[in-house]
DNA sequence: TACTCGATGATTGCATCCAATTCAAGAGAA
DNA sequence: TTCTCTTGAATTGGATGCAATCATCGAGTA
């Protein structure tokens, strides 16, 4: 007998991953109050698959839930922030170590493209091309935690980072550009040490600048 | 009206705290299977809530979830293992430099006096020992993230720390002990370069002493 | 023997229903 | 007015029941 659904055993995460999708582009920004049955509706389910994507989501950092009372989106406070830039800057070098070995030609070119390109984008754009440039330089070794850390670490801080650029765009950080193609060039080269210290020092000088802007953080 | 139920709307929360423990003391080992029924049985629920206690528990690494298939508690590759101690390796100096501050001179006296004691004991008591030490450094700062997730990183290797020493403590090795008590040493000096130096070593040292035990591993 | 292919029981996934809780608004008293 | 209490709607939490799926085992065939 053929089911009516496609995949019978994957509501939950199919709901979790579009109810992420929907925080990272922002339609659901910090702060907002997610109610079940608005959510289960729109997916054409029940409030049962629902409550297990809130969990996920709860354990990436994504929701808060607060028992009989509801889900938000998760606020994140500057000194959380400062704390995840923190960790990136002493975990993120280490990834970067595992897949450059496994960075061939034609990827350092596909990263100086993003790199090139972003010089010349602005806002939205300039926010996805830094995601993908960054992630780009994560996705060839399988590791498991690792990764997984990592990119938990952007999605959460991934609204505040476009509230900050609407705000500071106000004086265009050129070093930013700089860092990149220092990265891509201590790739091309192959030079994990200088790799892994430019790369640090770029999280570092981010996470600084965001401390001059306090305002962000409601 | 009084409710049955002490605790309305976070019978997941306690399934999960209760399942996490039996994990750790290794009454569940890795491999183990989870059943639904059985735990709901246990706990005098309906299997509702142990769900959500397995979706959070699988957040954690704590548990493996199949669909339509079920729960198993989570195996640790080798690989995974030695990822898991360099992220260590990178973020707990890191804590402890948010924690240093806050321990005063009872706090060190405390834990020189697990250093102590654990010279003359072994294995689950070394194990408990060891963990009470090393997160005793971090119960200090009110960190979020990084807190929790070096937390998650302990739970998730615990069951392979007390498999390695009941295999190698047939070469006890002193300069774990050492270790300790320099680290010790570092925080009642609140030297906190030394303190981060001496911990990346412990680890690192740890990890690799792993790699001579890599039949632990399944 | 070894392999494929159905049936059957065990287990998970999800929808529905009811109970418990929270929140807000309004009545009543100081 | 202001505070407290009550009431009820809105929402979440959890139990039950049925559908979907998987694993096991045995029959049949090469």
């Amino acid at each position: 007998m053929a089911s009516l659904v496609i995949n019978h055993g994957a509501a939950g995460a199919r709901i979790a991953g579009e109810l992420r999708e929907a925080i990272l582009t922002g339609e659901y920004a910090p702060g907002a109050r997610i109610r079940q049955e608005d959510i289960a509706d729109r997916h054409g389910a029940s409030r049962v698959p629902v409550r297990e994507a809130l969990r996920m989501l709860e354990a990436e950092g994504l929701v808060t839930l607060v028992a009989n009372t509801g889900a938000w989106v998760s606020r994140v406070s500057l000194a959380e922030c400062q704390e995840m830039y923190q960790i990136r800057e002493r975990i993120e070098p280490l990834l970067l170590r595992y897949n450059l070995p496994l960075l061939d030609a034609a990827a350092v070119d596909e990263l100086e493209r993003l790199a090139v390109l972003m010089e010349s984008s602005e806002l939205d754009e300039f926010i996805a091309l830094d995601r993908a440039f960054h992630l780009s330089c994560y996705d060839r070794a399988e590791t498991t935690v690792l990764g997984a850390t990592v990119l938990q670490l952007w999605n959460r801080t991934h609204s505040y980072r476009r509230a900050y650029m609407r705000i500071a765009r106000t004086d265009p950080d050129r070093s930013v550009h700089h860092e990149h193609h220092l990265i891509v060039s201590a790739i091309r080269r192959q030079d994990v040490d200088e790799a892994e210290r430019v790369l640090a020092g770029h999280i570092r000088r981010t996470r600084l600048e965001l401390t001059r802007h306090p305002d962000i953080f409601e």
